[in-house]
RNA sequence: GGUGGAGUGGCCGAGAGGCGAGGCAACGGACUGCAAAUCCGUGUACACGGGUUCAAAUCCCGUCUCCACCUCCA
């Protein structure tokens, strides 16, 4: 089967083809460490975890870029404010990023080029684009370099707008430029700025502007033409469309495919840090499943807004709900664990899969590839009900194989605790059992006040007890 | 002004001419000592007004509402 994907640039579903034979290069823009990472931040994260993840199944060589903008003009405002250098503002909110990431379960890309790390790149690529007739110094003694717009007809391209329709720049500031769309390139040092926030160029000291790093770190790592560029739907303009701008200005190919994930709203409104609404993956992922909170952000297709709604008087919130369907994933996964042999067969030509397999094809169809999820759960709890151990087996497999590219497989080891509580879980494990034999004792001598007694007992310490046919099950509430 | 997107059942969220994706919630039933879990069943949903068609949530025309980008926001 051939995947599909919705290519940004063309605005049509396209079959995708890498440049090279079973290998696929994808460069998504990063963070700019300024601030902590919301949920809307890390969808982007994880549309494109799960798009790598599926690649890798179909048996793709996948090369990730993913870049972390450390230095920018927001970065060196809120050092300032702080009182911190800059360097150390960055730093710390580079960690709170690999810190959501790992608590997401996002693989960690490739190489995770930081833009002060690529000066030199960029510095070259200015100047091949002065060069070629596309960028100029400002005459105006700041130092600046911008790209001259009006010099590259393609201009608007991958964003459907024409130069000329476009609002005239807000920005009252036209500085040293020949129209108010040209953008920077290269930003001279200015009075007030750290020292340490500029570095050596034929402009004099400066730095490097936001799009530039981009076209310099792909160009480094992924070659002049690569397959995929991600990003943020916000991104397509003005940032996305200046990388191409300049990207192919210079002679480069640039990405082959655009695909751009949609943002998460509260109440109807983007998220994000200037409305007020934001709801920080830290602060989420402390008070519900982190599997859930991954399941939230991929189950919706890519291209589709998310809407997130906390937990209120007559809701019990997107996140508690996503919960709930963690718990019936969980619940399948632990039975057939219990009740099936360890070595799975191949889900072979098992229907839920191959639909699953379908809507994966489709432009990343998350939609109808976890509805094809729960099918196969379904279908796999009659299945055991039923005493079909071999369709029960193939059926275990096919949800194995899901969850591993959907990153929910409770077994994974993104998902083994580091942080405490599976640690104490063999020792939890032997003290509920000596309590489980004591209730058996009381049900066998049909004593059912004592049996409902441990039973309370153990829910009133957050233990959940389930009465299977196999013997009696725990497991924690997770809240 | 330009560009892109959206309005679907109690909530979330797919689909894009013809059997009501899926999740959460609710209600019945089976199972259970009682539960829980699981399974089975239950909904006359597609912003509004016209039109095309044997058939429209899906196509066409019009209207309304909402969101995003055009300011270095994922």
């Amino acid at each position: 089967m051939t995947l599909k994907l919705y290519d940004t640039a063309t605005r049509t579903v396209r079959d995708f083809v890498p440049l090279v034979d079973d290998k696929v290069s994808i460069y998504h823009c990063g963070l700019t460490v300024q601030a902590s990472p919301h949920l809307g931040h890390i969808r982007k994260e994880v549309v494109f975890d799960v798009l790598r993840r599926w690649l890798d199944h179909k048996g793709f060589d996948v090369t990730v870029v993913a870049n972390v903008t450390d230095i920018d003009d927001k970065i060196l405002a809120k050092s300032a404010e702080a009182g911190v250098d800059w360097f150390t503002h960055a730093y710390r909110f580079e960690r709170e990023l690999h810190d959501a990431y790992s608590a997401l379960g996002c693989l960690p890309p490739s190489y995770e080029p930081r833009a002060t790390g690529h000066i030199p790149e960029m510095i070259e690529l200015t100047q091949a684009l002065i060069e070629r007739g596309h960028a100029y110094a400002a005459p105006d003694g700041s130092g600046d370099v911008y790209f001259d717009v009006k010099s590259w007809p393609r201009y608007g391209e991958l964003s459907g707008q024409k130069v000329d329709e476009m609002e005239p720049a807000a920005d009252a500031d036209p500085r040293g430029k020949r129209d108010p769309r040209d953008f920077a390139l290269w930003k001279g040092h200015k009075p007030g700025e750290p020292d340490t926030a500029s570095w050596p160029s034929p402009w004099g000291r400066g730095r490097p502007g936001w799009h530039l790093e981009c076209s310099a770190m792909s160009g480094k790592y992924l070659g002049d033409t690569f397959d995929i560029h991600g990003g943020g739907v916000d991104l397509r303009f003005p940032h996305h469309e200046n990388e191409l701008a300049q990207s192919a200005a210079a002679g480069r190919g640039f990405a082959r495919y655009w695909m751009h994930n949609a943002w998460v709203t509260m109440a109807g409104e983007k998220m994000s840090k200037s409305l007020g609404n934001t709801a920080l993956v830290s602060e989420v992922t402390s008070t519900y499943d982190p599997r859930a909170v991954r399941f939230f952000l991929l189950a919706p297709h890519y291209r589709s807004t998310i809407e997130f709604s906390p937990a209120d008087d007559d809701t019990r919130g997107s996140l508690a709900e996503a919960e709930k369907a963690i718990e019936r994933i969980d619940g399948f996964v632990r039975r057939a664990a219990e009740q099936l042999p360890d070595d799975r067969p191949a889900p072979g030509d098992i229907e839920e899969y191959r639909a699953f397999e379908q809507a994966m094809d489709d432009d990343l169809g998350t939609p109808g590839a976890v509805a094809a999820l729960f099918d196969a759960i379904r279908a796999g709890n009659q299945a055991l009900a039923d005493g079909d151990t071999g369709r029960a087996g193939r059926l275990a497999a096919a949800v194995d194989a899901m969850l591993a590219v959907f990153g929910l497989h409770p077994d994974a080891p993104e998902w083994a605790s580091g942080q405490g509580r599976s640690d104490l879980t063999p020792v939890v494990d032997g003290l509920v059992h000596a309590m489980l034999e004591q209730r058996a004792a009381a049900r066998a001598a049909k004593d059912w006040a004592t049996a409902d007694a441990i039973r309370d007992t153990l829910a009133g310490l957050g233990l959940t007890i389930t009465d299977t046919p196999t013997g009696p099950r725990w497991s924690l509430e997770k809240r």
